[in-house]
DNA sequence: ATAAAAGTGTAACAATTGTTACACTCTCGG
DNA sequence: CCGAGAGTGTAACAATTGTTACACTTTTAT
């Protein structure tokens, strides 16, 4: 089993844990390695245990019921996958989980959950904050989508991701994952980034994108 | 104040709570009372504590950065408002909230629900399934808009809404909010369910619906 | 009961996006 | 260095949805 970095993630950060190892051998759970490119979990799975990314990354993607993909992130380890689902009603997966490259996942029962917040107040907080910064996620994806064209979604995008005008940064997707994260065809957002550009509104080279008029963009979400 | 049913609200139904009246009086929190068609909560504003909608009704709806708005759902007494945004690092209302009638609202300060929480494994196990729901209730929403078509988004809708083939059900919304819901004109969405009465797929009386082909509606979701 | 307001049906036309196809460039492994 | 595959630019055309407008029906308030 690999080292896991326990201070790295997001909901175990703030352990009191003098034994890192201690509290691993503690913790009941079971530990898979996969390898590259294989589907580790399907959207529908029943999630009865909470499923902690401890090396690699993976992909997650939602499949609409008309086969489209509308690809959601890419997560990187250490962090635990879906967390908030352990806990529904309904506890299934809610995307598609692919490898990205060798991975091993954590599987720790749900009973392991509760105990731990039982007796540990900081993580039942830091699992919390982790879970509501999920949800909102969520919402700033959910409010993405509702954006209705192609070029004021990509407005909103570059905007959010812009350290200033003029002030070059990269976007680490090719178009075509682009246009999965927007949900819309390929060569509609190839033609709406040309758009952008013969507007004079930002410039693109490769992946690296300058805004040359933030408030030409913002109109655009009018 | 007015009686709170808390046994029938989503997050304190279990509570094991002798005396309820007691447990209110402990409780430090400040309520207060809205009349009809208020916007009592800005889409931004601040979430530093947990708003429990204790009497009357209210809708939430998204305002997106292009003005129009995506209506998300209405909320009736008891259930606590945005639970997870107390939680997160950038703890704002995702939503705006306006009174649909006369509605009293209850603000719980967030180390008081930590306090509950702590002291009541009921309540957290409780908070945090309730959250857990949200966030797939969420994830629902995302998976809608993530449908292209209208008639698509029409079919899946309908098909999780009816109770069978041939059975008549009724849906609580008028077109204009139901084109709202799925964030199209209200018109087109007037076209797609004309076009699908045509069809044979399906029938409506006013607000009653009735599917007549579920395989057929099915097929418009490939 | 009746006027005002809200909700619905529908049509013509505009705007946006999807589809398909193909040429071109870039990258990476052999 | 070269060839395969991935990624990009782009164009013609189809399909879907939005916009606007207006007549009509239903509900609501007085």
């Amino acid at each position: 089993m690999g080292k896991v970095d326990l201070s790295a993630c997001p909901v175990c950060s703030k352990l009191d844990i003098t034994d890192e190892t201690a509290f691993l051998d503690n913790l009941k759970c079971t530990i898979k390695t996969y390898p590259k490119n294989i589907l580790i979990i399907r959207q529908g799975d029943i999630c009865d245990a909470l499923y902690m990314l401890t090396l690699g990354s993976v992909k997650t993607e939602m499949i609409t019921e008309n086969g489209n993909i509308l690809g959601i992130e890419i997560i990187k380890a250490p962090r635990p996958l879906a967390p908030a689902f352990v806990f529904s009603d309904n506890n299934r997966f809610p995307v598609n989980v692919t490898s990205l490259e060798e991975v091993e996942i954590m599987k720790i029962p749900k009973a392991e959950i509760m105990r731990l917040m039982m007796t540990n107040p900081d993580f039942m907080s830091s699992f919390m904050t982790h879970n509501a910064n999920r949800t909102q996620f969520l919402t700033n994806r959910l409010h993405l989508l509702s954006i209705k064209t192609i070029k004021g979604k990509l407005a909103h995008f570059l905007l959010e991701n812009s350290p200033g005008e003029e002030i070059s940064f990269v976007i680490n997707r090719n178009q075509t994952e682009l246009a999965d994260f927007f949900g819309v065809a390929r060569p509609s957002l190839a033609r709406s980034l040309a758009e952008l550009v013969q507007e004079g509104l930002i410039q693109i080279n490769k992946k690296e994108y300058i805004i040359l008029n933030s408030n030409g963009l913002r109109e655009l979400l009018f």
